[in-house]
DNA sequence: TTCCGATGTATCGTGTCGATATATCGGAGT
DNA sequence: ACTCCGATATATCGACACGATACATCGGAA
């Protein structure tokens, strides 16, 4: 699961570890950030898959190490010599290949059954901007159905129970489940209504947002305007 | 995790592991259904741990099992052999023991260190009746910490983000969490007001299995009507 | 009677998590 | 100049939840 989001990530600029956990916490709208433990093995298989590659890190290895009698230094010296060739810090910067760029998209568009984990539909819904707009539209729906589905579910569950806190429970996850579903109806429309226009590459027309009123949120809608990344901003000092 | 929410169905009544699966998936207010691949290893761990034992079946069974500690090989040899009788229908029913119930209250009780993730506080929560008051009104107190600092986190998450998607998702998260924390407060007050030895309906100290009625209305926290945040030390400038 | 679907127990591989180990770098303090 | 400290950074470990799957039995429909 997580592929989908490092290749996503790494489509536009190359990243180490450390620096794509934090953007996968902090940019991304995970419940909880992604941890080491389940990143550096998903990066590992990435890789091993040939979707991802280590890149050079700017500075090189090339960092003499001066025999300054620094017991850490000749520590790391030694180290190094049998590791893996990195940056002046230890870095190891992946960059996405031709094959993970296929992978993407082919996780992007995946029809996933009927189950459709809540932490899938917002990783994809994250990188929906990759996607055509028709593509686009059938995702939101597929999980507007399965959001009206639960929400019979919990419905239904509302009857069977008698203690207080549970019930209070679950009445929570009611409301919350048809704010869900509020939610994609509003993105469904504003997809309808300003839908086409953007490709991987092109850049949204005009903001589409200013209809939706409904709910007191304003800022419900994205306003499609997404200022596309400035450029590609500054590798983080090698 | 599984394990406080089996010992606290099976503090009620003795159930085979079908039967405890549906009852976590539909009585309980957990986003998916918990799956028999974590199941039978929980009960199988609170077994092992003399929290819960394996009961006679209804159906009489007159050849106990040599559960002797063997393990799979013997058990497959066993089953290998036609004659495993369990229940009238090889269900395997369990009940608590008293020191599952001593674990059960330590689960209950402890203090969820910081990280406290949704499922569990769900969990807790579906079993506060079996809290002192105070207890429970320090667990709500902890979540709502949480909250608060998520929210905060979200806000801070809401600048750095510039493609439309993920704003919107971003902006979801938001709205989520503030109704959460509204729905927390509501919950808080709630316990200061009635909640302590005299709550409409029950007392549980001990969940009685003869509280056969009281299910037509929501009794344990009826009174969820609009009120307004409680005074918490900290709030947070916006 | 046979077959099918619901019931029921159990295991396997995979992925995620939290904790932890290791190491480097920049800067604060002394 | 020195050391110590916290942020950066990669990596692995054990625990465990999950989906898939295998196997078995029961109740009833064909």
């Amino acid at each position: 699961m997580l592929e989908l989001a490092i290749l996503g990530l790494l489509k536009e600029q190359e990243l180490h570890g450390y620096e794509l956990k934090k953007r996968l916490s902090d940019t991304l709208g995970f419940a909880s950030g992604v941890s080491f433990g389940s990143l550096y093995p998903a990066l590992a298989r990435l890789e091993a898959a040939g979707a991802v590659k280590a890149v050079e890190a700017k500075a090189a290895v090339t960092t003499p190490i001066p025999l300054t009698g620094s017991l850490s230094g000749e520590l790391a010296a030694f180290r190094a010599r049998k590791g893996v060739v990195r940056g002046s810090r230890g870095k190891k910067v992946y960059g996405i290949t031709d094959l993970g760029d296929g992978l993407f998209e082919e996780l992007l568009a995946t029809e996933s059954q009927s189950n459709e984990d809540d932490r899938l539909f917002n990783m994809r819904l994250a990188f929906a901007r990759h996607l055509p707009p028709d593509a686009r539209l059938g995702m939101l729906e597929r999980r507007r159905a399965h959001l009206v589905e639960r929400s019979v579910q919990i419905r239904a569950r509302l009857k069977a129970v008698r203690d207080g806190y549970a019930l209070s429970l679950i009445e929570h996850d009611r409301e919350a489940a048809e704010h869900d579903l509020s939610w994609i109806d509003r993105l469904i429309a504003s997809e309808r209504a300003g839908a086409h226009a953007s490709d991987p590459q092109a850049k949204p027309d005009h903001p589409a947002a200013s209809t939706t009123t409904s709910t007191s949120n304003g800022a419900g809608i994205p306003s499609l305007s997404g200022l596309r990344p400035v450029d590609t901003e500054e590798d983080t000092a090698p």
